[in-house]
DNA sequence: TATTTACCATAACATATGTTATTTACCAAG
DNA sequence: CTTGGTAAATAACATATGTTATGGTAAATA
């Protein structure tokens, strides 16, 4: 038997290459061939079709984003996990896109579940955090997490869109300070929490 | 001269509609003339090129929009715009899609003017709701705006990825209400505005 | 060494799309 | 009525893509 001349994580990496640079928009069998200088054959053997390669794809930039939000910024989980994921969106443009703005090649309305439930699941985990949020009530937790979500993703593609990624650091990091400083005063104004 | 049997306006009423219903991936020139009962020629000589179809169908969607900002669901000028935009992506899933999320057919990452620009100009010409926010300074007021952007964006998409629509009118109001109001306090309770 | 088999390149098939050339049919002007 | 021009249908050209058939080459095996 013949060893393998091109891997199946040499064209992963060439697919994944392709869609950081170019969008998923611009990756086809044949263009990871050429990127690889192989003929589209190998991919097949390796990948039985462009539906798995996606999902693959898909698994890879997921990873990316993990790796982004999973780092500490600062000493609150979930504003790390706000912060990363703004942040990915504006340095991994293409990336972001194809998980959560563009569809996928079959029309289905359909977004990972990405930052929501990083936040929820986080947010039980991490027990400091939640000593911090003691003065609301579980059900303005919740809500303080939603709204805060809600914020985050909001400025993610805002920031996202903007080609100039302009968008520092610092005023990343304000703006979700901000945001989440006020849902959390608010909650604690309402008292009841944030559903009444 | 003979008239013409399909006219400018029933091309882009078809190609509209189809947008509307299956998104604008499912329009195509051949899509639009089978929807008419016609060929492909009559779309070329009324429209020249697919570009400029994706030009009109913009401006029609962004007209739509319009009409769902401009309703008076409430008494806030502010208030109307968000819940409109968010209401519009909730029920015209695709032809926000085709607005604000997908790329153009040119992969150029380039989002419209949408909300933002008219929550700017609208602040500025409503006496009554810049007197209701006198209270904060200019920048603070302009802050507010942003941040109620960045939320009022975020709950779109977000409404929109939802594929069983399950959010209500009400749930959508509350949401930005209170979102707006924490802006609101958390800006005056600043005092400085919400840029420190 | 001869053979078989996996891997890969080439080419082809199938489909989808934008666009254009050619032909057909019909209406209006002379 | 003839003729000319316009609009539409048909067909074709060009490209892009997923996928598969065919054949060669080189390595492993008998």
């Amino acid at each position: 038997m013949q060893p393998s001349v091109y891997s199946r994580k040499e064209i992963l990496e060439a697919a994944f290459a392709l869609i950081r640079e170019r969008g998923w928009s611009a990756v086809s069998t044949r263009a990871i061939a050429k990127k690889m200088g192989s003929s589209t054959m190998p991919i097949y053997s390796h990948i039985k079709s462009v539906e798995k390669l996606e999902r693959e794809l898909r698994t890879m930039a997921s990873e990316l984003q993990k790796e982004y939000q999973q780092k500490s910024y600062t000493e609150h989980v979930l504003l790390n996990l706000a912060f990363g994921y703004v942040v990915f969106a504006r340095d991994e443009k293409h990336l972001f896109r194809f998980l959560y703005l563009e569809s996928p090649r079959t029309m289905n309305i359909n977004h990972g579940p990405s930052l929501r439930e990083s936040f929820f699941r986080q947010f039980g985990a991490d027990s400091a955090e939640a000593e911090a949020l003691n003065e609301l009530k579980a059900s303005g937790q919740e809500a303080l997490i939603q709204y805060t979500w809600i914020f985050t993703h909001g400025l993610a593609t805002q920031v996202n869109a903007d080609s100039e990624s302009s968008f520092s650091d610092e005023q990343i990091m304000r703006l979700l300070r901000n945001a989440g400083e006020a849902f959390y005063l608010w909650g604690i104004h309402k008292g009841e929490g944030f559903n009444d």
